[in-house]
DNA sequence: GCTTGAGTTGACAACGATTCTCATTCATCG
DNA sequence: CGATGAATGAGAATCGTTGTCAACTCAAGC
């Protein structure tokens, strides 16, 4: 258990690859959330191709070391998103899918209470609000 | 387009069969989520035979009258619930399943005010409390 | 009771997102 | 530089779900 004292600068073992310096970088220019579908598409446009297996893997990575978020479409489709570490939640537009990180103390006092009163531990929660954003409802007004 | 004027006592051409009796009777007979293909399954050891796409077919017409509650695992499968119709969030075991609705007046204030406040506009939500029940914290504690 | 037609059903194919497999490639260490 | 094991990528495999379509069933009218 002791062969993960220290392998020069980089953590249990990772490393650096042109494929995973592609994808980090890809999904830090966005501002609002991306499948792995479209990160592998918009790289290979790009002319920076990498395997649909190799991107999958790499979003997983940094979801676990909670470098991305990552939220569940109504379809069932994981989308990432670059996004500060602090807990938060999001306000999503359902047309065009721009995105504002927001907090609410309230509320994770509430869970928190809810969850006692039923004696439940250990509590998270997840909570993501969508609507239509200003520019979006300008558009579409019938 | 006035042929629909009226057939008996069901709306919509919608046909009480013993299938869809099946289904509607299972989903109530739970008071935690169950997968569309839990449900079949189950129908099938009890001698109900339903086949699958009508499982899947009559789970989604429930939920699409407001009769069920519809939930996105973590792995993106899909899971429903008989539950009350007015609006309200889950306090779900995530261990055995158990679950409680909860209302939280507060919480649809806070996220209207919220969305106002960027200006988007037709506002939803979604919201879930995942923790450990108290029966559940009791066996599996450390 | 029998005919009839539209809503239903079910077996299976098709699908899309994701994961797995495994031979090949590449970054790091000695 | 050469060895070693992590990383990659192409395609197969998996899994939940939806689509297809011929056979079927219920409800209404004869």
């Amino acid at each position: 258990m002791t062969s993960t004292e220290h392998r020069g600068e980089h953590p249990a073992g990772l490393r650096p690859t042109r494929q995973r310096r592609a994808v980090a970088e890809a999904i830090a220019s966005f501002d609002d959330f991306r499948s792995a579908q479209e990160i592998h598409e918009l790289l290979g446009r790009r002319g920076e191709a990498v395997g649909l297996a190799t991107v999958y893997r790499t979003l997983q990575r940094l979801a676990d070391a909670g470098e991305i978020d990552r939220l569940l479409t109504e379809g069932g489709e994981a989308i990432y998103r670059a996004c500060s570490r602090t807990h938060h939640h999001h306000l999503v537009c359902r047309d065009c899918g721009r995105t504002v990180e927001v907090e609410g103390p309230a509320v994770e006092r509430w869970t928190r209470s809810i969850a006692a009163e039923h004696g439940y531990a250990q509590v998270s929660h997840t909570l993501e609000i969508f609507g239509t954003c200003p520019s979006c409802a300008g558009v579409a007004g019938s």
